[in-house]
DNA sequence: CGTCGCGTTGAACCTCATCAAGACAGGTGG
DNA sequence: CCACCTGTCTTGATGAGGTTCAACGCGACG
């Protein structure tokens, strides 16, 4: 068995903790080094795969910054999510065998290639695969159950808060310090995964900057009260009325769109 | 090897084709029916399962019916999910082995439990059963993205339009015949799992039901008109407006919230 | 310099949330 | 059996948040 090529090997990557299990044997990392057997780079503005297309692969972004698109039948899009360095896309394809969203990148991208064959085959020997495949897209559908609390009851405001502070968490688990963030997607993005207007994503920033809570110059954003920003995207606006939440904690909130959870 | 007790039997249940994977040999079935040890039994109102409890396993509804309610940190709580005969549950805990959502039966029910434990080492020598798992997994992934779609960019109107679509599929899809849907859950669950206010359910519902697409007494609906109700679900309100589609497709569409998808 | 994509801002409208009142069914106790 | 109560659902009136429409500023690019 030969060494794949230093450009290829897992156990060579940086990304390695991001997308890889830990714990793994040293014979077990050799064989995962033959896991990544293709690179692509992807011109900023095209597609790394479509809707629709057969599933074969899934994608880790290397560099670079993608966006997923999901369409309807009548012409309709959103985008679906934002991924960074060392994330996983093409989980979506799993279910028909076939993409259900396009990936685009938002800038020029290198991507590490999985084929879903080859990953299945070596999951079959190396539990640890199994379970670590398993636990990532265990992640993608907590993470999907976030976005249905943030669309269905959060306001604009909100939103926007929690998609600043999401952003700025997954760029400090990158390494990155500060509280700088590069938006690298348009207003109509933001807008479109959030459920809200390009004017709406706009007048909303220029709010939170005129609060001082955020600088925002085009795509280049600070934020500058993290707690603050915390605290919009919790409390949509009614300023915490419940009195005593440890004293009282069976009382009836008169919050705004959350009904009661019927307790068993 | 003993046979297990036929209560517990997959190879013997009538459910067996939407949970369980088809096209095994008669030795891995057999290995199978090992698989569910366990049945329980929760009471209208109870829960199955609670946000942070440590994941040991899945459970498939058997008979009744249940939803799964998802909870912030400030109290506000939001349905995630429901979930009939054949369906999964618990799939969320395998990210961060917690549950993330609790299950709760919206009416006396029966659930067979499968030991996460046992069921990945049934996986490492039965392959379809691994493969299967994934592709439960992609298909909650797709379901969620459908539901992104919903909560960001359709009316209250496409939203209860598609919901209902939702439930007669997938009762049709289990060998009911007819248009008719009890509504097992409240105003309140739907329209937490909606995103919209209780009132807004009930006086879109009336207004569905006063336009003769369904007829509503209280939790009985029926879908009169079908394809009348896709067209809802589609276009939001605009019917249509585009003059010739074929013709100018390039068109800048005034269609509501949808921004156009940046092409490749 | 003109154009185009992108972003910002303003004004009017509209959907839906909110507040409030009442209808209806199911359950309990007299 | 009725009165009563409680949870659920419906309907109306009002207002706020966000969409829609429109105009403009700005930078990139040919």
């Amino acid at each position: 068995m030969h060494t794949p090529p230093t450009i290829t090997r897992c156990t060579a990557c940086r990304l390695r903790q991001l997308c890889m299990p830990t714990g793994l044997t040293s014979q077990q990392m050799a064989l995962i080094d033959h896991l990544v057997s293709t690179r692509v780079k992807v011109a900023r503005g095209h597609s790394l795969f479509r809707a629709a297309a057969t599933f074969k692969s899934l994608y880790v972004v290397r560099t670079g910054f993608f966006k997923t698109v999901v369409s309807t039948a009548d012409g309709h899009d959103q985008v679906s999510g934002f991924y960074m360095a060392g994330e996983l896309m093409g989980l979506d394809g799993m279910g028909l065998s076939k993409y259900t969203c396009t990936a685009i990148a938002l800038e020029d991208s290198d991507v590490c290639v999985l084929h879903m064959h080859e990953l299945n085959t070596l999951a079959q020997t190396i539990p640890e695969l199994q379970w670590h495949l398993q636990k990532i897209m265990g992640h993608e559908i907590v993470r999907d159950h976030e976005l249905f609390l943030l669309l269905g009851s959060m306001r604009a405001q909100a939103r926007i808060a929690s998609f600043l502070l999401n952003l700025l968490a997954r760029l400090h688990a990158r390494g990155q310090s500060g509280n700088a963030v590069r938006l690298r997607m348009t207003r109509e993005d933001i807008g479109s995964y959030l459920g809200l207007t390009i004017e709406t994503v706009s007048r909303t920033l220029s709010s939170l900057a005129r609060k001082g809570l955020i600088s925002v110059q085009l795509k280049e954003v600070s934020i500058l009260q993290p707690q603050a920003l915390h605290q919009l995207a919790q409390h949509d606006d009614d300023g915490d009325c419940q009195q005593h939440p440890l004293l009282a904690p069976r009382l009836r909130k008169p919050a705004s769109r959350t009904p009661k959870l019927q307790l068993a």
